[in-house]
DNA sequence: CCGATAAGTGAAAAAAACTCACCTATAACG
DNA sequence: CGTTATAGGTGAGTTTTTTTCACTTATCGG
């Protein structure tokens, strides 16, 4: 008879951390807390009487134990789900996550959101918004982020660069377009807190030298730059092409043609390799030929 | 990630229950109630979404899918199993378990244990008795039954026929012994229940016909017969060589030499046939050295 | 037709898993 | 060089899952 008492939750736990090397983000990737999976990695070890990871003080590794036994139950934990997965009638619901910057999210994302679902109406989608860019995304099998370089990930699509313009709204247009640069030092300008030298990179790239701002705003979304300078509070750095929107319905009017050409491009990158996922492939798909680029 | 919820303890279950046919024999297998299993069972079948097994009134039969499931699962479950107690550092406690009628155990068995306990210390042994004959012993790794014909299982040695001789206790001897035959008309005869026509295939086969028994009292234990015998309350039965230390110390006395030589033998029976569980071979082997007799 | 037997059911009990609140150690930061 | 933030560990308490219990059903064999 087996001597195998209740290990399958502990195997996918330590099968999962094994990867990421993180018991936050196996946490994340299985729906549970990561006290959870420090309690069921460590009745594991209990079990088989043999350490598996190393604990460093904000790090996990695997000892060389923990690596042998990785190689060894990997392989067969994914033929068993195979084989499961092969005899299961239930059709497997299939879900996608994918986790973005939030403007990206509401300005692009969403509104061409409807063409997926038509075209994919049994692939769930859940989409999930980060605030900072340095937010952990490695749960989600893709992120599309916006970075300097090129991610380190193994599959990493470019999707387009990101360019900043002033802009504000259409009344004050008029008045404020005809006093030139100098505008920028009588009113608020406006910017996100994560890029908060814009202003003065974009002053130094068109050549204003000595820019002595009136006043800087930071904001922590940049939905609430966009809104602040629709309603009237100052000029705002204004991120193209994914504010185009705002551009075209009226609710902003370019200041000044000169744009600041960021290095930062958004690149689509997917975390979860699993070649069976063929739902994710096709929402790989569906993202890059939606914004019209081709890998 | 894998798809796979929480399937272990359904899956071994499943895996058993494809051997054994039947859930009673699986939750004594498994340690646990009839009812146990059939939920397990069940919820497995509902995640699967798929019928495993066809339920019969008083059995249940793989389906087609559950054969091809069973195919599929189980080397993949073995596996598993090695790969875990390959990494497992806990050394296993190794455990035999085997059945057989209590009069053998504590005539034959038990006695002799002491020589296997000091050969074999670190094995541990689980004797179950079973009162009668067709009580279901597949549960346990090895049973010794009693049977007329060859055991069907694939794993079976041959140990040694049994014979009944007439007997009572020494103080009665003189004086029954003396009648002759005539005395079994006159005392009662004390036999097991299980073989209530033993007296009369005895009396056949010694030529006494017309054989008419003052009284019979059948008995639930042959060593009630024994014991019965022994204090004086009639003629017993008694089986050879399993009753031999009961006329060696005097307890009892041969009435008469002829003894009926039945057709049944003792068989040692292997139910389980994991090759990797050398301690259940080592118990057959100490069992077929032990009563000086070979395969 | 009856009694025995294997399986199914649903509610209750037991056991296991998970979370919560708090703790520790240290890496990263100013 | 202290401060802060972060990943992980702990144990009690709660939730969820698993097992049992008591009873029902269906039928096999007399």
């Amino acid at each position: 008879m087996l001597p195998l008492h209740t290990p399958m939750r502990g195997l996918r736990c330590f099968c999962v951390a094994a990867e990421c090397l993180s018991f936050k983000e196996t946490a994340k990737k299985l729906y549970l807390t990561p006290s959870a999976v420090s309690h069921q990695i460590k009745q594991l070890e209990e079990n088989l009487n043999l350490p598996l990871f190393e604990r460093k003080t904000r790090a996990v590794v695997l000892t060389e134990a923990g690596k042998r036994f990785y190689q060894a139950i990997a392989p067969q934990m994914e033929q068993l789900a195979n084989t499961i997965s092969e005899f299961s009638q239930a059709q497997r619901m299939l879900e996608v996550s994918i986790s973005m910057p939030e403007f990206f999210a509401s300005e692009l994302f969403v509104p061409r959101l409807i063409g997926w679902s038509e075209q994919y109406p049994n692939i769930n989608l859940k989409l999930e918004t980060v605030k900072s860019r340095r937010e952990s995304t490695k749960h989600t099998d893709l992120s599309i982020v916006l970075s300097g370089k090129t991610p380190t990930e193994i599959v990493a699509y470019d999707l387009f660069p990101i360019s900043y313009i002033p802009a504000c709204n259409s009344q004050q247009y008029t008045k404020w377009h005809s006093k030139g640069y100098r505008v920028l030092e009588q009113v608020p300008l406006l910017l996100h807190q994560a890029r908060p030298h814009a202003w003065h990179q974009w002053a130094e790239h068109v050549g204003y030298h000595n820019f002595q701002p009136k006043q800087i705003i930071q904001l922590d979304s940049m939905f609430s730059v966009a809104r602040a300078a629709q309603q009237g509070l100052g000029v705002a750095l204004i991120p193209l092409p994914i504010s185009a929107g705002w551009f075209s319905n009226g609710s902003l009017q370019r200041l000044f043609e000169q744009e600041l050409l960021s290095r930062d491009r958004y690149y689509l990158v997917r975390h979860d390799n699993d070649a069976n996922r063929n739902e994710i492939q096709l929402l790989i798909d569906w993202i890059l030929q939606s914004f019209h680029l081709e890998k």
